[in-house]
RNA sequence: GAGGGCGUAGCGAAGCUGGUUAUCGCGACGGCCUGUCACGCCGUAGAUCGCGGGUUCGAGUCCCGUCGCUCUCGCCA
């Protein structure tokens, strides 16, 4: 057979059926499986729609019951053959298509395939390294499929709902200025200007504000991003948001078109119902009752604080810390059958509340009749029934303490929280929650920088009881911005924009840009908004990190067709990498190599 | 920039307080097998134990350094 030439299938690998019984068929795929009995071969053959048994029996022609015998895992193959049920025994009810299986009468070597250097099965058990350097064939995994599969899923039903609600799909150019804020911008160098760069978009922000002023009064996009930064499980130097944009809303508007198109889009690509509406915690109620801005609401183990009974005890530990103007909080820690509260599983909590800062993990056990035994229990005394009572303990139950400053201790004992929850199996499996994180401060004071500059970005409206204090005070500003939460993870990030230029430049100059530097960096954006720029809000949830979660992975890089690893690098075709001399002479660049140190 | 974990055959792992020829499963290769579906059975090959140095009569194992991967803190409006 030429090249070029070759059975094409007249049917999947996924799609027969006992009622195709005597239909004759093609397959084209990959050998999953190749069973030799001697006289009879079965061959499973995969594509991506499912896996169908291929049976040489005896009675075939000897060239192709040859072809069969020299049949390795992950050829290419076409099948030629007669749809027949199985007997009644040898149904495989564990197959979609158990029911039959196609009696070959010819067989084709498409291609060959080397042996591999990691089997291919639903889930490799291959170090994530080697399935990046060989992702084609990681991506013929059964898990990798439906991942992938599941994206385009979420992706489409997306488009569907959005374009079904007056929304306009626009691209935004990924060559555009680099602006200052935010994270580190991945250059481009302008070949026909020396010295210049284009900046890849760390979001389409600015632009689809235009667009507003530009009147599509609704818009999205399903937008690549990218961001120079170290990466992390839920974070790639390149990701994807669906950014959407509406004008003349209020952050209400913003809220249900999000409730309502995930609802929508978690019936029919996950067949899973949400609640109408989420739930809203304030900003400042989430830090201080979960440590996060991003709390797990599939379990509870709220942080209590107790601050007013360390204040009456006599532990020094608890008093330096108020004295300084920090925190003491608490978390209950169930008695359980799962686990038992010795030493060395509190120092594994203790590390944990480490890593965000804490000095160490206090700890007493609740025993009988409202007394408090081992740890820190002889400072409390006096104060045993007061500290059982806002915390809820019961005999049993350990308290966990942490004195630190406030942000520290809410990040230290959130950690522990979350690591309580996984180790007493409390986080239910196959649940989403979502929930709404509002109220954000709008400013964050840069110790190091000895200014205040934005917590979220510049272009976020203040709440309008702060408009006049804005200068005067900036720390308690909140801003009219929202983060959407889900499972633990921030997926979404929002806000109402600012949309007059007065108040933008107030903002840019209590961020340290004055009007000069402002011109100069958001002239652009400054000059729209003197034609009329309609109020607008809009928000950007990460499409990488939600299918993630959607589909009960821990790495974004499970639902990523080509990821980099942690080092920026991409294994298979190893980029970054070096470019000619005659590339870079005509950007205009000089290569300055770090000097090693020794 | 910092910390934790890992690195043993193509892949995944075992190898305890240092002791002869480094073990197991999958895969590869050869053989047998007519109803399997993670087929089974027999056999063969395949490892400078990440790399470099040190301690020791002797190092996969202990020490120092280094490289790679991975998770996390910082960073990520």
């Amino acid at each position: 057979m030429a090249f070029m030439e070759y059975k094409q299938r007249t049917v999947t690998c996924g799609q027969l059926r006992g009622s195709d019984e005597g239909k004759q068929v093609v397959l084209n795929g990959w050998v999953h499986r190749n069973r030799n009995h001697g006289g009879i071969h079965f061959i499973n053959v995969r594509d991506r729609y499912g896996i169908t048994q291929v049976v040489v029996g005896e009675q075939v022609a000897e060239s192709v019951r040859s072809i069969a015998e020299a049949l390795r895992i992950e050829f290419c193959i076409a099948v030629e053959g007669t749809v027949r049920r199985r007997p009644e025994s040898m149904v495989n009810p564990d197959m979609e298509t158990g029911e039959i299986e196609v009696d070959a009468s010819s067989l084709h070597i498409l291609s060959r395939c080397e042996p591999l250097p990691f089997m291919i099965d639903e889930e490799t058990d291959a170090k994530e390294d080697l399935r990046l350097r060989y992702r084609y064939l990681d991506l013929r995994s059964g898990g990798m499929q439906k991942r992938i599969r599941l994206r385009h899923e979420f992706v489409r039903a997306i488009r569907e709902h959005l374009s079904a609600k007056g929304f306009y799909e626009i691209e935004t150019p990924t060559l555009i200025k680099s602006t200052p804020e935010g994270a580190r911008d991945f250059l481009v160098p302008s070949r026909l200007y020396p010295g210049k760069f284009y900046a890849l978009p760390q979001s389409p922000q600015l632009l689809k504000q235009i667009l507003m002023v530009g009147g599509f009064d609704k818009y999205f996009q399903i937008a690549r991003c990218y961001r120079d930064e170290d990466a992390r499980g839920d974070r790639q130097l390149e990701f994807t948001q669906l950014d959407l944009e509406m004008s003349f809303v209020s952050r209400e508007d913003v809220l249900l078109t999000m409730e309502d198109l995930f609802n929508d889009v978690f019936a029919s690509v996950m067949n899973y119902k949400l609640p109408a509406h989420f739930k809203r915690l304030s900003w400042i109620d989430a830090m201080n009752t979960y440590g996060v801005d991003k709390p797990d609401l599939r379990y509870d183990l709220p942080l209590v604080d107790v601050g007013d009974i360390a204040k009456k005890t006599q532990f020094g530990a608890f008093q330096s810390v108020l004295a300084s103007g920090g925190s003491v909080k608490a978390i209950k820690a169930p008695a359980t059958e799962a686990l038992s509260y010795s030493r060395k599983y509190i120092g594994e909590l203790e590390e944990a509340a480490k890593v965000y800062g804490a000095t160490g993990l206090a700890f007493v056990k609740v025993g009988k009749d409202n007394i408090l035994e081992t740890g820190i229990a002889k400072f409390l005394v006096g104060h045993e029934a007061e500290l059982i009572s806002v915390t809820e303990a019961h005999e049993g139950d350990m308290l966990l303490f942490v004195a630190a400053s406030w942000k520290k201790c809410c990040n230290s004992l959130g950690a522990v929280r979350a690591k309580l929850a996984r180790d007493l199996n409390l986080i239910p499996k196959g649940t989403f929650e979502f929930c709404w994180i509002i109220d954000f401060p709008l400013f964050e004071f840069n110790e190091d920088a000895g200014h205040w500059e934005a917590a979220h970005h510049m272009f976020s409206m203040p709440q309008s009881q702060y408009i006049d204090t804005l200068e005067s005070d900036p720390g308690s500003v909140k801003g009219d911005l929202y983060d959407l939460v889900l499972n633990g993870y921030e997926v979404a990030s929002g806000s109402i924009r600012i949309h007059d230029v007065e108040l933008q430049k107030r903002i840019f100059r209590i961020c340290n840009f004055d009007d000069e530097e402002a011109e100069q960096r958001f002239g652009f954006l400054l000059n729209a908004f003197r034609y009329g720029p309609p109020p607008h809000g809009g928000i950007a949830p990460g499409i990488d990190r939600m299918v993630m979660i959607m589909s009960e992975q821990t790495s974004i890089k499970e639902v990523i067709a080509f990821p980099k690893n942690t080092a920026a690098i991409s294994p298979m075709d190893d980029s970054p990498s070096f470019v000619d001399d005659k590339q870079l002479d005509e950007l205009h660049l000089i290569i300055k190599q770090p000097e090693k140190n020794s």
